[in-house]
RNA sequence: GGAGAGGUGGCAGAGUGGUCGAUUGCACCUGACUUGAAAUCAGGCGAGCCCGCGAGGGUUCCGGGGGUUCGAAUCCCUCCCUCUCCGCCA
């Protein structure tokens, strides 16, 4: 959510940056509801004042007295006039949040202009995938052994497409990989959570799932609780209606959760093995920051990130998304896509965002200037890393002719050996 | 799941229909005293929204929602949560 004084001082400016992200929002129609909402709040409140004055009047009288009584009947009139203006103030409101729910992030000044994906610039890369291109490369649900070390099969019968058992080695790698994800970030200086899989609607509605999409959560009706699509519900809501230390920012914080995602509708022909699934594992990190800092720290959390992909010498590029690719909440969002040499394409495995105050505003998490000044915070996340592309990459990448997998070094210290062997 | 008790400002803890956004203590901030600190004293010290250039004024919020009343932290309904005991269980 934008601020809306911000959208009523800077009209223009919103109207510039929304038709860059290419959504399409009635403007006028907010600041119609704002209005709509001042004017009932200020006539409400008017009223209000007028019987509060009355009633502290009516205190003093001897109860039962003519006056008293005769009191008590001309404020019957004032008190039903209150409370439907309460109540229009309510309706005003409630209409007005909604209006304002439509209106997306602007982008911020440094992102590329752009309609699409193919508008996106990339910013970064890093490795040779020319290198790993050989005629032996084969998408990793094509190597010998795959079917058993990841058990598509007995997950369908378990559970349902989208949910593979990892088996023994397989299993053991996977572990590996989040020991390395979740020691990276201690090491860049992220505290460690460890957060509930279920969250309740008012965290899902804070972060931006509800309402837009409800349709990608699992939901149990019966306790009216979502399945996290991203440990970044959680993580981010710790602080939800919060205020924050001035002198405690920025406040980093990581977490390993298994994410879940519906994902309906969007399975093809690009999603075939660890491409896509219901559940995946993935280390999320999430900052919170004052405001002038959050472009600089969106760069550092994009390091963190990198980072982790040449431990592992992975290849990858980083792309700076476009305008108009960037999320609805989004101010700056850079994605990183690393090379999986089988498949001969890139794989996304990390979006590191910066959402400025949008999140934060609707989560209500501020904090106090050395002044003693109220703010909202900026909130910032990103992968680090989402756990099957990577394994894919590293299934596709390190390939060896006799059909074992090298395990790059980074990953031994947990894995305990240097190769893997599938079937 | 059953029975009972309770949810008030950063924390503790008063307040059971009227001048209560709320006594008091702690914490915190500013000032005085002090060479400095401690102690002491004085003052300040929640958030949201509306009006106003501003100074400032108004309004809402005592777990959430609804109700009764001229008036609700206080009474009623309902939901959520916490604690104690019992039951069940990893």
């Amino acid at each position: 959510m934008l601020d809306p004084k911000f959208l009523r001082e800077n009209t223009d400016a919103v109207r510039k940056g929304v038709a860059r992200k290419k959504f399409q929002v009635d403007l006028d129609a907010v600041l119609a509801a704002d209005e709509r909402r001042r004017h009932a709040v200020t006539e409400f409140e008017s009223a209000r004042a007028g019987q509060n004055a009355a009633n502290q009047a009516m205190a003093k009288l001897p109860k039962g007295s003519p006056e008293f009584v005769a009191k008590v009947a001309e404020m019957k009139a004032l008190s039903a006039k209150v409370k439907e203006l309460e109540k229009s103030v309510a309706d005003a409101e409630s209409s007005w949040r909604d209006a304002c729910l439509t209106v997306p992030n602007i982008p911020d000044p440094s992102v590329p202009e752009g309609r699409a994906e193919a508008d996106n610039v990339v910013a970064a890369a890093w490795g040779d995938p020319a290198a790993l291109v050989s005629a032996a490369a084969k998408p990793h649900w094509d190597i010998p052994g795959f079917a058993k070390a990841i058990d598509f099969e007995r997950g369908v019968k378990v559970t349902g497409a989208g949910f593979p058992f990892y088996v023994g080695d397989m299993a053991r790698l996977v572990r590996s990989l989040v020991q390395f994800f979740l020691e990276h970030a201690a090491e860049r200086g992220y505290t460690e959570v460890h957060a509930p899989l279920l969250v309740n609607p008012a965290s899902a509605t804070a972060t931006g799932q509800l309402p837009d999409k409800e349709g990608q959560m699992y939901h149990a009706p019966t306790d009216d609780l979502y399945l996290i699509p991203t440990a970044e519900v959680p993580v981010t809501n710790f602080f939800r209606d919060e205020i924050l230390s001035a002198a405690d920012l920025p406040v980093k914080r990581c977490g390993y959760t298994p994410c879940f995602r519906r994902e309906a509708g969007s399975w093809g022909a690009h999603v075939r093995g660890l491409n896509r699934l219901h559940q995946f594992d993935k280390v999320e990190l999430v900052k919170w920051c004052a405001p002038d800092r959050s472009l600089a720290e969106l760069e550092s959390l994009r390091e963190d990130a990198e980072l982790i992909l040449r431990k592992l010498n992975l290849p990858y590029r980083v792309l700076l998304i476009c305008a108009g690719d960037i999320g609805f909440p989004h101010s700056k969002q850079y994605d990183l896509e690393v090379w999986a040499g089988g498949q001969r394409r890139w794989l996304e495995v990390s979006s590191c965002s910066s959402f400025t105050d949008f999140q934060a505003r609707r989560a209500g998490i501020r904090y106090r200037d050395a002044e003693g000044k109220v703010h909202t915070v900026h909130t910032l996340n990103g992968s680090g890393l989402g756990l099957p592309r990577v394994l894919a990459a590293i299934l596709e990448n390190n390939l060896r002719p006799d059909g074992s997998v090298a395990v790059p070094e980074a990953l031994r210290r947990w894995f305990g050996k240097d190769s893997l062997a599938l079937g």
